[in-house]
DNA sequence: ATGAAAGCGCTAACAG
DNA sequence: CTGTTAGCGCTTTCAT
């Protein structure tokens, strides 16, 4: 019942053109022992039959794959949806096909995922971490296996596996040399994990800025946490809590400065006045918000397709491709927070 | 040098033990021809050896693939990123491979796909068509192949196929009808392409509310389009080009929204002041936007959830399932467009 | 309870 | 130029 067309096989346009099946499959594939008059008639006839070759079967005797596994925490993301559309559209154009597992910020389904990808023979990884990932062990199986693994995002340095991220920490100091330069003075960070790449890059391009200007935040301005919408909004109620406010805070990512938004909204703090709010990243709905954030562009789409292209030259063992980490430069999208320091908040310590 | 250790395989293991790999095989999937003695040897050796079935063979012999294909017009999207979110998630609870392919608004791309998922041997296909597909015949051809093939939200009636979207009809009609109440009386629509089911369903249940309250839509204030941001931009400039502008615009989609908000800046006409607007569908963002639009909700997790399920019944066979549609009921989401009619705007025919 | 044989569809190696 | 032999790793008869 199911599968009614048994779909046709090289064996089958072999009986018909009575000769063998190697021949068939060699005609297919342009091999020059096939002579052409033999070539035409295969092809002619495979294009009658709608011959298609059963990938299962190819993988199953090739040594590759053409598949490239895809590891990301979520999907409905900003950042990771841009730059996942770049890897499929590219690995199109590659003739690729990409196996995407969402691992749900969870770090043992990376795991799990990772493994599975593995014994799926794919040709290579390309992988974003969790926000929970601690324990790099089944990377460096990966590599061990020497299965071509390259990093986007949120990376994982020193492992020996290509690292393709925004430039974290620049951004995050040339945003925060923004709002010096601005007049800000008193600087709070949300920030992310500090075992994670992103939470640790951006921290430290903020504290690089601050430092050269001599300028050091309150101890108490300084949160970490995840990268989401509702770690935001935690962060600031801790923050709201404890009293003091900074004059501008620099967030993480684009959706804990919403969840910043969100939360001084209910406690009646009024952005930019009152509070002042930047972050690394944006969003394409960000024009229509306000008030719109000033933040750090970044190039998903480009990253999404420089991780692709890195990983594929890995997989073709290409001369001019070492393991090797790209930070792709970034910009500052100047928007109606941090436009200058409004008041001199002279209540602050 | 590629793949230092060889995966271990039901043949090295049986050599080790000294037993055949068809043991091996029946004792690790706890066929009951095997001892219990036996049984516990294979699973500590294969505990120890840390082997994995390699899937690629398993599909090769079984007729099932556990594998579902997964076909989308685009992923940077915020309902189809959030169905695809909880495909990807119901999948992996059913232990469930999905393979996703990106059809960027594209039909030919769009037919490729669906043709090498269906020579991939998947068990069944999860479609959301382009808003460019007119012909059906590659889905009729999935049909009579006899794989399983359940449309969402894009989807393709009366093909014999299952379809699950959002009450598109009924939504609309009860979106309008609440703007009906509050006032409006002269209404434009910025559709979507009438070849495709939701811009035809959603038209449709515009029309059913005012056709009800007798009132007719000046044809000039009826545009069609696609679904995107760039639509609503260029279809709200032609509505301005031509020179008189409805009291409200019901907007195909949220994307579209957008689009008529941005050309309304631009044209320094006040929304929702001077021209209101309503869409369908919604945004995690919308409470941030300025002025945050009133729409539908979609519930798309679920409709996610739901086209998952479904398809696993088909592929199960059950015996309570039938090909048929499913409207998933949807609600109006009050925001700050569309609170009551504001003038008398009598400049109007 | 266990295993030998056969085959899934394809490709690589080696003959003729 | 064309075909035969083998085998990828696994599962499903069918004997023993």
């Amino acid at each position: 019942m199911k599968q009614s067309k048994k779909s046709v096989t090289l064996q089958d346009m072999a009986d018909r053109l009575g000769i063998s099946k190697v021949s068939v499959s060699k005609a297919l594939r342009g091999h020059t022992d096939i002579g052409e008059t033999t070539r035409q008639k295969v092809l002619a006839l495979a294009a009658e039959l709608g011959y298609r070759p059963n990938p299962i079967a190819q993988k199953l005797t090739a040594k590759h794959t053409r598949t490239i596994g895809l590891v990301v925490p979520k999907i409905a993301h900003h950042f990771l949806t841009r730059a996942i559309d770049a890897i499929y559209r590219a690995a199109n154009e590659e003739n690729y096909e990409i196996i995407m597992m969402v691992s749900e910020e969870d770090a043992a389904l990376e795991k799990t995922h990772v493994q599975t990808l593995l014994s799926m023979r794919v040709d290579g990884l390309l992988i974003s971490v969790t926000e929970q990932t601690r324990d790099p062990e089944i990377f460096q199986q990966v590599i061990a296996h020497n299965t071509p693994l390259v990093f986007f995002d949120r990376v994982i340095p020193g492992l020996g596996a290509s690292c393709i991220t925004s430039a974290d920490e620049a951004g995050a100091t040339l945003l925060v040399n923004c709002a010096i330069e601005k007049g800000y003075r008193h600087f709070g960070h949300i920030g992310g994990y500090q075992s994670v790449s992103i939470g640790k890059q951006r921290y430290k391009g903020f504290n690089k800025a601050l430092s050269i200007h001599n300028i050091s935040p309150h101890p108490d301005h300084i949160l970490f946490g995840g990268f989401s919408r509702r770690d935001g909004y935690k962060a600031m109620s801790e923050l709201i809590k404890q009293g003091s406010l900074p004059e501008i805070i620099f967030a993480v990512t684009y959706p804990v400065a919403l969840g910043i938004l969100a939360c001084a909204r209910e406690n009646e703090i009024s952005i930019p006045e009152e509070l002042d709010l930047v972050c690394f990243g944006s969003s394409d709905y960000n024009d229509f918000i306000s008030p719109s954030i000033t933040g750090i562009t970044q190039p998903a789409a480009e990253i999404g397709e420089l991780a692709l292209a890195h990983l594929l030259k890995l997989i073709r063992g290409d001369e001019d491709v070492s393991i090797g980490d790209i930070a792709v430069p970034v910009q500052i999208n100047h928007a109606e927070t941090c436009i200058h320091k409004t008041s001199s908040r002279s209540d602050l310590d």
